[in-house]
DNA sequence: GAGCGCTATCGAAGCGCTTCGACTGCAGGA
DNA sequence: TCCTGCAGTCGAAGCGCTTCGATAGCGCTC
């Protein structure tokens, strides 16, 4: 256990020199430098968080609340959070996982006690608790995720709307001319941050505007036979499907077409906009803009680090415009699908 | 930001005063501990985690590896993680995460800057790097999982073979006489921590010493079809299957069950032992022994901190019995599958 | 009533670092 | 030659807590 005094007794130098030398906020010579870095190689020197902490009045710590509910998805979860932990890593911060129940009680006692510098918010509900309480708190907060009132909160997201106008281009550049949502369920609407509505009325509005029949389903249950069913009966001949729900559902897509014989991409072109995929599961074979934690995450480790650094965010809200994965799940409106339809 | 300075001007006393209060290291006078909290609560103080870190060579911080392989599976990684967060909050302690490529990196740095008191390390394998490291950090590390060589290690897993020999117990209290093993792959028995193995050993020995028929075998798939081939001519007339396999092996019993007319536990009964559930999923509709991390995880951290607080662990590994969780899939053998059996 | 042992409290010395202002040479300009 | 400026270094003052030893005040005993 070498401290800074003997790193700078044994290159004979101060202590501040040593300090200064590590950190880089003053100029040191070379030949200093040199000293000091042998010294710590020599001593295995490294420095005591705490005693860091303590005089830099910064912890290097970012905490990360991310309570389960019942309903969560633990390996989408866990995927949010280890690439916060990794874009943290990459900027020299370390994360504490905060899982309690009481995930306010762990914003306050890590803001408190300065445990950490700032916090990532993950999972934000439309109504989630933990905006007021981020409006409150002395330290940083960024959320991944946007809940109904954005004031005085800084949130990075998926450019959700996005993804849903790319989905409707890609499908109306191949020919299609009849596409039809998967929604979220009716309750997930009301309940989850609002991007669902938006991406509801996105569809609605960027379908008209590109002049082509829709239709949204809301699924009851995991199952997308009835999704189907009301879908075929609403817009009979469609001939392009976007995803846009939960996983189980999206899971039965396929199944559900089987059983109509429809065939993917032959008869219909499906495209999974803003979902996340399930690490555990064979992905979706379906050409996807998927919310991938990879994208979010980074951005808003970034900009929380910014503002530990003390600069202002560009924005309150940073939306960050999704990737398009192809999977072969989009051919051109078949001839007889462009008939059909008619 | 309250200080202990202000809180001891507030209630008129002593800075250490306050410190013992607090911390109830020393015996304090009722009125004198009454005006201090009072003091506490009016300039709403919270001690700098830091500062307490540097001062008591402590930082209340425990950390946890848990590296990514391609093949770890996310939602039970994120359960371990988040049984041992809860764990370790339970006894006053946080938990930082680390889940790089280079764990070891991650432990080396968390000891040596004393930034966690405390290592937990998760996802064990067989010959595990992170179990040499162990053995040259100064700071406590405590395995959930068991490496080959236990050598100046402490760790705590599931008694497997506690799991194996009641389920085989189990079995044959129900009248079964030829009883089945799904055993890991075999790839997993090489490079996974041991206890694939010891399953399999102990199966045999278990089996024989109850005096019944068995056979075991080794998935190559995670399809279960071919398995059950293996297993009907290995032991024809099985009427009892214990599952200690991959999650994707389980899920495909009930089918590949199904194709041949065998119900469950009409025909056969099924116990899985020492599996984890997934979260995501359904539960596996069987009997069950499994690793469940709110079994293991709090018993590891109490492990840790008992050593962060100086008691010498009871033993170098600590098995945790399974719990038998029934789900009606065990019934007893049937007449007609025991005249089969001859 | 002097001496004793207790209890509750105080004061001060760290813990190991950061950071500010001050200082020392030395080069270059006047 | 003197002064200025700058690069590089030093010393010391914290950061906010814990903890050790010392002390004051008290009721006892002999």
């Amino acid at each position: 256990m070498a401290t800074i005094d003997d790193v700078a007794r044994e290159a004979g130098v101060a202590i501040s020199t040593v300090s200064y030398a590590l950190s880089g906020k003053r100029k040191v010579s070379a030949d200093t430098r040199t000293r000091i870095e042998a010294a710590c190689l020599a001593l295995d020197y490294s420095p005591r968080a705490s005693a860091r902490a303590l005089a830099a009045n910064r912890s290097e710590i970012i905490a990360v609340t991310a309570p389960m509910h019942p309903d969560t998805d633990p390996s989408a979860h866990m995927s949010f959070a280890m690439e916060v932990t990794l874009a943290a890593r990459n900027r020299d911060y370390d994360t504490l996982l905060l899982v309690q129940d009481d995930a306010q009680q762990g914003m306050r006692r890590s803001a408190a006690t300065g445990l950490a510098d700032g916090i990532i918010v993950l999972d934000v509900a439309a109504h989630d608790e933990r905006a007021d309480l981020a409006r409150k708190l002395s330290c940083p907060v960024v959320f991944i995720g946007v809940p109904e009132d954005t004031e005085g909160i800084v949130c990075v997201d998926l450019d959700f709307e996005a993804a849903i106008r790319t989905s409707i281009d890609t499908l109306v550049d191949a020919g299609h001319t009849r596409i039809a949502l998967v929604s979220q369920h009716r309750e997930t609407l009301e309940r989850e941050s609002n991007y669902p509505l938006r991406v509801v009325h996105e569809f609605e509005r960027y379908a008209q505007a590109r002049g082509v029949e829709f239709a949204v389903a809301y699924p009851e249950t995991d199952d997308c036979d009835p999704v189907l069913d009301d879908l075929y009966a609403q817009l009979p001949g469609l001939t392009g499907i976007v995803l846009s729900t939960a996983n189980a559902v999206a899971q039965s897509l396929l199944p559900a077409l089987q059983l109509r014989g429809v065939k993917v991409p032959h008869d219909v072109s499906v495209i999974a906009a803003g979902m996340t995929p399930i690490m555990s599961r064979t992905p979706l074979p379906f050409d996807s803009l998927p919310l991938d934690p990879r994208l979010t995450c980074p951005v808003a480790v970034d900009i929380l680090v910014d503002l530990l650094e003390g600069n202002a965010p560009a924005q309150a809200v940073t939306l960050v415009t999704p990737i398009y994965q192809s999977q072969g799940s989009v051919a051109p409106a078949s001839a007889a699908a462009q008939l059909q339809a008619r």
